[in-house]
DNA sequence: TAGATTGTTAATCGATTAACAATC
DNA sequence: TAGATTGTTAATCGATTAACAATC
């Protein structure tokens, strides 16, 4: 409650931060000035301490910022704190499905793969990463049973929202939705879409542009 | 060249307009006013209105907007005319890159998947709907073979960038990418990066900001 | 101390919203 | 014609950039 808002622009960079501040910790650099960093993302470097101000006094004037110090900021900030892990399920058990469990299970480690559901009785019982797809209907049941934080998922427009509303009533806190719809969904719920069709066409209209300029 | 600066708030926002207004032709909807757009996008009227403008005067005064004409437009801008076809190479034939492969095959008809390539043996030779998995060394003769126009890297960071030099040296015009790493490319060739973990690390700061709001 | 770089305020820029005249 | 809704200008808002004092 005492956190300040923080604009959307700034929330839609702290990941990218991390992203290039994970990839400098893996070269070993544990050191950035807001110029360096500035070359390598491309953000002004004034706008790159603006950001890292918003939240807390990170650096130390003269020298710079420790990396692991940023790192670990950020990594508070976004939830994704050493000891927290998320429960999490996967709903479609598709091609989408598949991968995204993959990705997940691979990448990032905050993020746990509890169970994958599927309607499909001929990918129940198949496996993706030694979890074995169960029954959809099981879904309250495993939910019951266990915590789940989060759903993925990775169901057609059709029966997105109704395993959406699944999801809630066995009261997950957050959902990531690959469905390319609106989903209704209370307030206390985080939801997070992710439009793959919008960033392909995004593709075709810098080619157009392209051309256009020839 | 006649085309004036669209500005990048403004590209972001075609596709969702496209998004919802394919999804108001499917429920047979045939004319649209800003306002009712606006109840539906969640964007200001006036915002939708000066949108429409940067490109034409696509509405009537009194009246409001025809959904077909929207959509023409917005197709003709995104660079996705009806008999436009871009053809597409998928490298990577892992959990990503089979995923991509059946999305774009469905949903985007636009792009038309050509060729899948892989460098690991146990996946050439494995079909993704009915194309065949070839090995990355056989891409170079197949791009001279196949005018190739887009590439789509479902690569891991580690061989992301050699993989954009390859697809550059075959002449595709666009590339669509899922490493997570900053690829250095020609200013002549379009590219658009999928960074699925930044899209799950904002879930997390959502979920932890409704946490924190308790 | 001198040099470097942050933290922070003030200035600028651009994007969004409001308002209304034009017009179907 | 009256009502509705666009097209477009002007006003507002917020985000980015510039500048520099604070300080390590």
């Amino acid at each position: 409650m005492r956190t300040p808002r923080i604009s959307n622009a700034i929330i839609k960079r702290l990941p990218i931060y991390r992203r290039y501040l994970r990839q400098l910790k893996r070269n070993n650099v544990t050191k950035v000035s807001s110029n360096e960093l500035s070359a390598i993302i491309g953000f002004t470097a004034s706008q790159i301490r603006q950001d890292f101000n918003t939240f807390a006094q990170l650096g130390q004037q003269g020298y710079g910022y420790e990396v692991d110090k940023l790192l670990n900021e950020l990594d508070d900030r976004l939830g994704l704190g050493h000891d927290r892990v998320y429960n999490t399920v996967v709903i479609g058990a598709g091609n989408i499905g598949k991968a995204i469990s993959n990705y997940t299970y691979y990448y990032d480690i905050g993020f746990k793969i509890i169970g994958i559901f599927d309607a499909n009785p001929d990918l129940v019982g198949t496996e993706c990463n030694e979890i074995v797809v169960q029954n959809i209907s099981e879904m309250d049941d495993f939910a019951r049973q266990n915590s789940v934080d989060v759903g993925i998922i990775c169901v057609n427009r059709e029966n997105a929202q109704a395993v959406a509303d699944q999801l809630v009533d066995a009261g997950v806190r957050g959902i990531w939705n690959f469905a390319p719809i609106d989903l209704e969904i209370p307030s206390d719920v985080a939801l997070e879409s992710v439009h793959l069709s919008d960033s392909l066409h995004i593709l075709s209209y810098r080619m157009k542009t392209l051309e256009d300029e020839k």
